[in-house]
DNA sequence: TAGAGATTGTTCGGATGCGAATAATCTCAG
DNA sequence: CTGAGATTATTCGCATCCGAACAATCTCTA
């Protein structure tokens, strides 16, 4: 799963190849790490809990972001979920064909377009939150509990300075 | 850039509509910060670094990946960049098209590629990867220094328990 | 030494994913 | 009013992205 190398025997690699260059390899550590986890904890939650539902990683955000602010622009949808609008507009003609969602022109701005979950979505994820938020809990509790504040504070302070510049 | 709601106003949100179902909204904020992190550093370097050069994300990890470890088997690449082989090999395509990459049939094993970086692919990352770290150490910067060992432990120790599950 | 089973890279179909161009709509100075 | 500029969702073309099916190749047992 973790594939041919262990993580350590990667970054030796690394600092073996790179080391005439002058670089910072604690950053490089940082952001290399940032994206294994993401990606790893991706993997895990699409496999343990989205794929029974046929749901993308997308598109479960989507109905996630959906849930939390409905009835939500469309802009919103976008900027939330950190995807462009050319794609949002796909995934909520797949979400909308599945039942899970409307769509509905803005009475005040005929430029906007509102969303909001069908029945059917929202027993979605009435169904589908609490088993994800469990896969969440026991990823998260692989940090010490005293720790996790911290953690999730400086993963803000990174997305505020990347989101910054 | 951050969206119409700060970061700590959607977690006010979320606490709101989803009080009555007991959740780990802890464990909710980890996940969800650690995604937001790594899309936000990932459109951040993407913008910078890698725009000038027209690679993707993807087209640039294989690229790392293959500067690390060349001659490296494609199996090996998916593995160390996460993402399947059917992706890899269109991406293959594309960078072997450009000239950046080769393919090669491994003499020991007739169902291995092997992939190694042309002169232009190796004279691409000595000019774009010190770039590229000088953002990650930009980003890292965000947290203390004595921080940042601790950071990336937690960050490892997530994808280490993602990966077995 | 067969040949069943495992492993690998590619192909295929379909769903993201994005930048640029576009049409519809709004805003606001003149 | 009005029309130039701004803003929005969609469309378009193309490049990922994946699971499943596939052909080629290797392994290993009988």
């Amino acid at each position: 799963m973790a594939g041919q190398h262990t993580l350590a025997e990667t970054e030796r690699q690394v600092s073996e190849r790179l080391s005439h260059m002058n670089l910072d390899f604690q950053a490089m550590a940082v952001a290399s790490n940032l994206f294994r986890a993401a990606s790893a904890v991706r993997n895990h939650l699409e496999r343990t809990v989205l794929a029974a539902s046929g749901l993308s990683w997308t598109a479960f955000v989507v109905l996630w972001v959906t849930w939390i602010w409905e009835p939500i622009e469309t802009r919103q949808i976008a900027d939330e979920g950190g995807f462009s609008k050319a794609t949002l507009t796909g995934v909520l003609n797949t979400l909308e064909g599945r039942g899970y969602l409307v769509r509905e022109k803005s009475k005040d701005d005929g430029r906007l377009v509102l969303v909001s979950l069908t029945d059917s979505g929202r027993k979605l994820m009435d169904g589908l939150f609490p088993e994800f938020n469990k896969q969440e809990q026991k990823i998260s509790s692989v940090v010490d509990e005293k720790n996790q504040t911290l953690f999730a504070d400086m993963l803000r302070a990174v997305t505020a300075f990347s989101e910054a510049q």
